[in-house]
This record gives C-alpha cells, sequence and structure tokens, in this order.
DNA sequence: CGGTGGTTTGATGGTATTCAAATGACGTGG
DNA sequence: CCACGTCATTTGAATACCATCAAACCACCG
C-alpha cells in the first residue's frame, strides 16, 4: 500500500521528495481533480503550495479590460501555488487540462521545512529563479520573434521536455486546445492553425488533431534561426 | 562617518536592513560603479547579490541570433543577481544606466541569513514571488496590449513608482534612452517615437528629451482601457 | 443523426516594422 | 565660442505581418 505517496513523484525543477524524512507522510494532503476544475482562483487566499504529481494544468493571468494570459502550462514534478507568497493571495487562476494528483503542504509545513533544511531553502529559491528565466525567455520570444518562430521554439522546447520525461520527442499529444496554445504563444488562433498548417506542407511536423509528429528537427530548427 | 553605510537604504521591495543586526557591518562591501558599467555579464559565475542602493541599472537577456531583450529597469531598494541563484550562473547582463552605489551580500552571507532569519527567508521568498507577478503582467502587455497601451501602461507605472519614491508623479526625467524604452515595450524606436508624439499632441504628456510631464491622467487610463 | 464546440480556410484591413533620410543634441577640438 | 562629427531621435513612405470578420468544415457526443 502507498503510506509514502510521493515515492513515485516525479522529480523535476522541484519537488519535496527530500523533504519527506522531515515530515510526517500522514500530514501530507493529496487529492485528485477532474479536467477544467480550478486548482485556486485570482484572490483566493494564500494556504499553501501543491506539488503536481500527475496530469496538467495551466495558470492564467488576467486583467481588467477582460484580457487573459496563460503563463504556463504545468507537468508532473512542477510546484504551483507559488504565486501567492508573496502577499498571501494568489493572483492566478490555476485550471487542469486533464485528470491530475496534487500533493499539497500547507504554508506551516513550508515554513517547518524551510526552517529545517538548507537544501528545502536551496531548491524553492532555485526553483523560482528558474522559473524567473523561463518568464523571461517567454517575454523575449513574444516580444522579438515572428509568430513562426515562436511556434517552432514552442515545440523544440516541448520535445526536448517530452524526451526529459522518459518519452518520445517526435511524436506527442498535446494536452491544451488550439484556443489555449494560441493565447501562450501570443497569437490568433487562426494564425496559429495557419502556421501549423505551413510547417505540416513543409515537411516540419505532422498534424492531427492534438497530435504532433516532429518529421525533421533541422527543418525545425532552421525555422527559428531563419524565420520564413 | 559611516560605519553603518546601509542606513540610508531605501527599502522597497526588498532590503537587508533588517539583517545588519545578525552581520558584521564591516562585512558588506560596497561599490560605486558608472554609467556604462556592468555589474555582471551573462555567464558570470554567481558569488551573491546585491542591494542597488542610487543610480539605475537595466537587465538584459540575449539570445542566440543576437535578439536582446530588456527584463527590467532597475531603481534604488531592488535586489540585483538573483538570477545566478540557479545553477550558479547568471544569464542575464546587468548594465547601469547612472552613477550607482551598490552593496554586496556573498553566496555564503546570503546562506547564513537564511538559514538565521525567517524575515529574511520571506523577504527573498516574497520578492522573488513578486517579481514572478510582474514579470507575468509584462508578458501578458506586451502579449496582448496595442503599442500605445503598453506606452500608456509604462507612463503609469513609472508615474505610480516615482511617487512612492517621494517623488513628483507629474514630471520626471526618464533614466533610460529611446532605444532602451522601445526595446523594454517591444517596439521599434520609430513606433515609440511616433506613439510619444501622439500622446504630445493629445494633450496626455509633454515630452522634451527624457523630461516627461503628465498633463492629463484620466487621458492616460483612458488610452489603456480604450486603445487608439 | 443532428447539434455543438473546436478548428480550418478565405478575404480584408490595421498596426507596427522596415528602410531611408532629415533633424536635433551633445561633446570635442580648433 | 563656434565648427564639426557622432550619436540619438524624429519624420516619411512602403511593406509585411498578423488580427479580424465571416463562413465552412470536422470531430465528438448525446
Amino acid at each position: 500500500m502507498q503510506d509514502t505517496p510521493c515515492q513515485n513523484c516525479i522529480v523535476k525543477p522541484f519537488c519535496f521528495a527530500r523533504a519527506l524524512d522531515l515530515l510526517d507522510y500522514r500530514q501530507l494532503s493529496h487529492k485528485i481533480y477532474e479536467r477544467r476544475d480550478f486548482l485556486m482562483r485570482a484572490g483566493d487566499d494564500f494556504i499553501g503550495v501543491y506539488a503536481l504529481r500527475s496530469g496538467a494544468a495551466k495558470s492564467i493571468m488576467t486583467i481588467e479590460g477582460g484580457h487573459e494570459q496563460i503563463l504556463h502550462f504545468h507537468y508532473p514534478g512542477e510546484l504551483l501555488g507559488t504565486d501567492g507568497l508573496d502577499n498571501q493571495h494568489h493572483v492566478n487562476d490555476i485550471q487542469f487540462l486533464d485528470t491530475s494528483n496534487v500533493c499539497f503542504f500547507s504554508a506551516v509545513q513550508l515554513d517547518e521545512l524551510l526552517a529545517k533544511s538548507e537544501d528545502i531553502r536551496h531548491s524553492l529559491i532555485s526553483a523560482m529563479s528558474k522559473e524567473i528565466t523561463e518568464d523571461h525567455k517567454n517575454l523575449l520570444n513574444v516580444s522579438q520573434l515572428s509568430g513562426a518562430q515562436r511556434l517552432a521554439r514552442f515545440l523544440m522546447d516541448h520535445s526536448k521536455q517530452m524526451s526529459s520525461r522518459g518519452l518520445s520527442p517526435n511524436c506527442f499529444d498535446l494536452v491544451m486546445s488550439r484556443t489555449d496554445l494560441a493565447n501562450y504563444l501570443g497569437l490568433a488562433i487562426e494564425t496559429l492553425s495557419r502556421l501549423l498548417n505551413r510547417f505540416q506542407r513543409a515537411g516540419v511536423i505532422k498534424v492531427n488533431q492534438r497530435r504532433i509528429d516532429i518529421l525533421d528537427h533541422k527543418k525545425l530548427h532552421d525555422h527559428l534561426t531563419t524565420d520564413t
């Protein structure tokens, strides 16, 4: 039986697995969410952070005027809810894209862990620093790259990420809708659709619904550097 | 004499002032930099973090292909160099826009502080969480707002920031060049120039070199919500 | 077998970029 | 103190890219 539910946790950028010998397992709460469920909404009180054990989610920022921006797609091993660490309120929505299993660490537990373990401190700080750098890369992409380049970069990054999760880097199903991906890339859905089509006709990828086959990594990389 | 050099430090989002009773003042090193000097370059080893006491700086990310993106303009009270906390190397350049005074905390000192003080832990984590949220807002701006809206938002934010630093919110000198500002906003310099001109003709602001007078805050806000 | 939501395709227009040249600010040396 | 050179900024005209609007198409589900 699974008294140590985190032992299957995929340790990627951040995982509290190392913390387990500092905490009573039974204090940890786990929960299953379904597609379209929200883990939290902007404005909610911050009560702790969450590790995504399985499934997928997206985080969304909204501003006055109805503009929404998808900030991240989250995959197993990632830490969710850190946006509430600033002033005890969450600023983004987090919504699941698939059935997901999530592990909760209360603010109190987190504080204890941070006090006790230098490893945990470094893990959290390192994870946040890494997120900042990734956000900066995203900004640069959206700000300076053409639509085709943004898509190429997304596909390359995603391919690499799939392989680091032990999955095929050449053939995968996207968890997000076209609308979500377009929003994330800062494009209109129609533009994204046209770009996917263009890449397909160029023999770079094969598209079938949410299934993507990457046929030519070199061509994909060329799209990033030379545009078109 | 100034044996406690941080006592004038403007405590804004983050300041180590509270740490001073945990550290020997004389361990802290201070340094003056001139305009155009670099605090660090991408790839440099991470040796510690810096508090900006006076002056101004910009941080810049570069990717293969020569694309550069200004990520932040930094003002007194801010913590610099946290991009190196992830894997012991800096990923961005930080360059001064003006003569600046900087206070250095070595990685060892920082670790000590984090171990000793819950306040410091929360300050750092909170500051990083806040930066993430601000980066997200920037992404949303660049991704979804028109050029005019981006400029309007920048001017409003800057005005507010000036006032929170105890300076006039209606009349200020920008520390950065047009080129820098355009890059930051994700626009061509020509476009930025035209937008400034347009705002001026609309009676929203008065522009003279780097001096900006905000004549009509309401109109400025309207530009943000209704575009044009 | 309709219906619905999501996706694709087509035609058009607007916004911002690009290229080019003019203008202006500023610092240096004569 | 002014002339000159350099760099930054502005202005103009043409173009490209992407968004928008509109309609068709398709997968999925009851």
